[in-house]
DNA sequence: TTGATAATTCAAATTGTTTGAGTTAATCAA
DNA sequence: TTGATTAACTCAAACAATTTGAATTATCAA
C-alpha cells in the first residue's frame, strides 16, 4: 500500500490517488455499481473511471459481478469490493486486557482474540499486540501482504492534561508517542483514537449511520464518551481529546454525567446493594428478572441521558445520536424508549428523517471492531475536499 | 470570479483551482512571501507556483513587494495580497435592523451602514439589502466587478425545528430558502450562517485565533451562541444549527445558560432594578461606575460561564475559547478574569500554549464583519483535503 | 427489423505539473 | 577582488493524469 502523506498542493499523481479512493467509496456505499454510474457521481469521465477500475481490479480490490441490465443500452458491468482485497487490524488496549480483531474489507470480523494484561507499561503491551497480530496472520494467511493498517483504541485523554490520574489513563503511556510505538512495532500504518471515536466510525461504515454524514455516538465504556462525525470526518479536537462528555456536570446535584450513565455507575449502584454483575451477560440477566436495583439505576440514567441529549443536540445538531458500547442491548433499548427528549432542542423537528436516538453496535468488542473500522474508513473513503 | 461547484473527483483543472487557493492562503497567512517558500509549503515546484502567481498577479490579486535578501542566493521577490483585489459584503439581518459592511481583501471594513427594519418579511429585507449593497458600491467604486460574494448572518435556527417561535427566529423566514433569495437578489455567491459562526470565522481570519485551527467562540448576541472551528472548518451540524449552547440547562436551578449569560439577561436583570441600558456604551458606563446590579449580574454570569467552559472544553477540546460579540469589552474582560476554570477538563494542561479563555472582537458590528469574513475565508483558503 | 439508448473502448488532444538545464544575484571564503 | 557556493527564478521539454470524440457493443422499444 502506497502511503501518500498529507500535501496541500495537488498534481496529477495526487489527483489519481484521490480519485482511486473516491471510486472505492462509491463502490463501497453502493454495494455493486457500474463504471458509468461512478463517473456521474464523481464528475469524472467513464474513461477515467475505467482506467482506475482496471488498476483496482489488478490490485485485487474489486470483483466483477456480471452485467446488470437496467433499461436500454449496453448493460453495465457491475463491480463490488473484494472482501479479501484488504484487511484491517483493530487493537483495543484496556487497563486489564488487550483485544484484537482482524476485519476484511467488507467489515466482517474474521478473527478476534483477547489476552489478559498484568501491567500496562508500553513494552508489555506492545509485546502482546505484536503477538496478537502474528497470531491473526497465522489464522488468516490471506491477510499477509494485504494489511491496510491497524487502528488502536486506548483510554484517553491523550497528551499531558493535568487531569492525569483522574481518568482511566493507562499507566506508563502519558509521555510516549503511542502512534509511533505501534507503527514501529507492527510495521503498519496506525490510527490511534479513543473508544467513542472508533465506535462512531464503525457505525458510520457498517452500522446504523451509514447514510448519515453528521451524527453523534454516545459510547458506554467504563465511563461515557462521545464520538462525533461531522460531514464524514471525525471531530477529535485540537489535541485529540474531544468527546469527554462524561465530565460534564448535570443537575440537580452537579454530579458528573458519567456518575449516572456508565458501566462503572451501574456497578457501583449494584455494589451498594451488595450485588455484583461484571459482565454484560450478568447485567442482561438481572434486567430480564426486572431486578429493582437495575430498574432504579435505569431511572436515574434515563434522566441523565436526557441532559446529555440536550447538550449534544444543541451543540452539534446531529442527524441522530447513536447509543452503543459495552452495555447490554436491553439497557440501551430501555434508555432509548424511556428517555424524555428535550423540547428545547434544534433537533426537535416535526418530521425527522431519523429517530433522535438509535441503538448501535453493542457488546464487549464494539471499540475493537471500531478500531479496525477506522482503517477501513481511511482506505475506502475519499478525503473530503471542498465545503465551499 | 469563477465558481467551481463541489466535485468529488479531481482533474487537472480542479487541481489548479485548488492550488490557486492554496497559494492565496499561503500569501495571506505569511503576509509577504516568495514563490520558493510557497512551493515548499505546498509540496509543489517553484515552476508551478510561478505560473499560478503570474495568473493571480494578472488578476490583480497579488502585489509585488520587492526582493527580500535573506542569506545566500538570489533574493526572493515578495508577494502580498492586494487589498483591492477583492471585496466581500457582510450582511447581518436582525429583527429590528439590517447591518451591512464592505471589507477589502485585507479584512478592513471600507464601508459600514445600517437601516432600521419595520418588519422582517423577506421582500422587505431583500429590498433593504439590495439598497445597502448598491450604496456600498457607490461609495467604493473600486469594488465593482471585484466582489467575491456576500456573507449573510441571520438569527437561527435554520429550517423547520419545532421550536420555531421560541427562539429569535425572524418572522416570515422559516419556510424559505434564504441562501437562494439572497443569491438571486444580490447576484453574488452567498454564504449563510448564524452570528456565532460568522464571528468565529472572523476571529480565525484576522483576530485572536489566526494561528489556531481548532477553537470555540462564545458569541454574546441577544442570546448565547457557540461557533466552532475544527481543523480550519466550521462545524455547522447536519442542519446548520450547531452551536445553540444557550439552550443548555445549567445547575443549580436548571435554567438555560443564556438566561444567565447574554445581553437579554443583563437587560432583564437591570429592568428588575428599574434600570435601563440598551446600548453597549450605556452598559460600559454602568460598569465604569461599579453599578451594583451590573456587578451582581456579572457574578452569576461568571458562574454560568464556568459551566459553559466545562461543556465546551470537554466536548471539543479546543485550543482556546474566544469570547466576543455584542458585549462591552469590560464585561468580557471581567468574565475572563473572574471565571473559575474547571479542573476536570481536558483543557486543563500544565503549560497551555494559549490561555483557555481569550477576548475576541466585540462591539455591535462583530457579526456583520464576520459575515463578510466568511466570504474572504472561502476565497483565501484552500479547501481542506486529507486528514489521513 | 430498425432506430434509440447507454456502456464501454480506443486513440488523440488537452491541461496542468514536473524535470532539467541555464541564468541571475546574493553570501562566504581565500 | 575573485571564485565557489547557494538559492530563486525562467525556459522548454517531458510527463502524468483527465478529457474529448469517434467507434463498438448490447439492450429496449416501436
Amino acid at each position: 500500500m502506497v502511503v501518500i502523506p498529507f500535501q496541500k498542493g495537488s498534481n496529477a499523481e495526487r489527483s489519481r490517488f484521490r480519485n482511486r479512493q473516491a471510486v472505492l467509496e462509491q463502490v463501497r456505499t453502493a454495494g455493486t455499481i457500474g463504471r458509468a454510474e461512478i463517473a456521474r457521481a464523481l464528475s469524472l469521465t467513464t474513461q477515467t473511471v475505467s482506467n482506475i477500475i482496471a488498476e483496482l481490479s489488478a490490485d485485487g480490490m474489486l470483483l466483477e459481478k456480471g452485467r446488470l441490465t437496467a433499461g436500454r443500452g449496453l448493460p453495465a458491468i457491475q463491480y463490488s469490493l473484494n472482501p479479501e482485497g484488504g484487511y484491517a487490524l483493530g487493537i483495543e488496549v484496556r487497563p486489564d486486557a488487550v483485544f484484537a480483531a482482524l476485519l476484511d474489507m467488507a467489515g466482517r470480523a474474521i478473527h478476534t482474540e483477547r489476552v489478559a494484561l498484568k501491567e500496562t507499561h508500553p513494552d508489555m503491551v506492545l509485546g502482546h499486540v505484536s503477538a496478537l497480530y502474528a497470531k491473526a496472520l497465522l489464522k488468516v494467511p490471506a491477510a499477509t501482504g494485504r494489511m491496510l493498517g491497524a487502528g488502536v483504541v486506548m483510554p484517553g485523554p491523550f497528551g499531558v492534561t493535568g487531569i492525569a490520574g483522574m481518568g482511566s489513563d493507562l499507566i506508563g503511556w502519558q509521555e510516549v508517542d503511542a502512534t509511533a510505538l505501534f507503527t514501529q512495532s507492527l510495521g503498519l500504518p496506525v490510527v490511534l483514537s479513543n473508544d467513542a471515536n472508533a465506535a462512531a466510525t464503525a457505525e458510520h461504515l457498517n452500522g446504523m449511520a451509514q447514510d448519515m454524514s453528521t451524527f453523534a455516538y454516545l459510547y458506554f465504556g467504563a465511563g461515557l464518551g462521545l464520538g462525533l462525525i461531522h460531514k464524514g470526518q471525525l471531530v477529535r479536537g485540537a489535541f485529540g481529546n474531544a468527546g469527554e462528555i462524561g465530565h460534564v456536570p448535570i443537575p440537580p446535584q452537579n454530579q458528573k454525567l458519567e456518575d449516572a450513565l456508565s458501566r462503572l455507575s451501574v456497578q457501583r449502584h449494584l455494589q451498594a446493594a451488595n450485588k455484583q454483575a461484571d459482565s454484560i451477560d450478568e447485567l442482561t440477566h438481572l434486567f430480564d428478572q426486572s431486578d429493582p436495583d437495575i430498574l432504579a439505576w435505569l431511572g436515574t440514567a434515563t434522566t441523565a441521558l436526557s441532559h446529555a441529549v440536550m447538550i449534544v443536540e444543541n451543540l452539534f445538531d446531529p442527524e441522530t445520536i447513536v447509543l452503543g458500547g459495552a452495555m447490554p442491548d436491553a439497557f440501551l433499548d430501555h434508555l432509548i424508549n424511556n428517555v424524555t427528549l428535550p423540547d428545547l432542542s434544534v433537533s426537535n423537528r416535526p418530521s425527522p428523517r431519523h429517530p433522535r436516538l438509535m441503538r448501535g453496535t453493542s457488546g464487549r468488542m464494539t471499540a475493537t471492531l471500531g478500531a479496525a473500522a477506522m482503517i477501513l474508513n481511511r482506505a475506502l473513503s475519499a478525503p473530503i475536499s471542498n465545503t465551499h
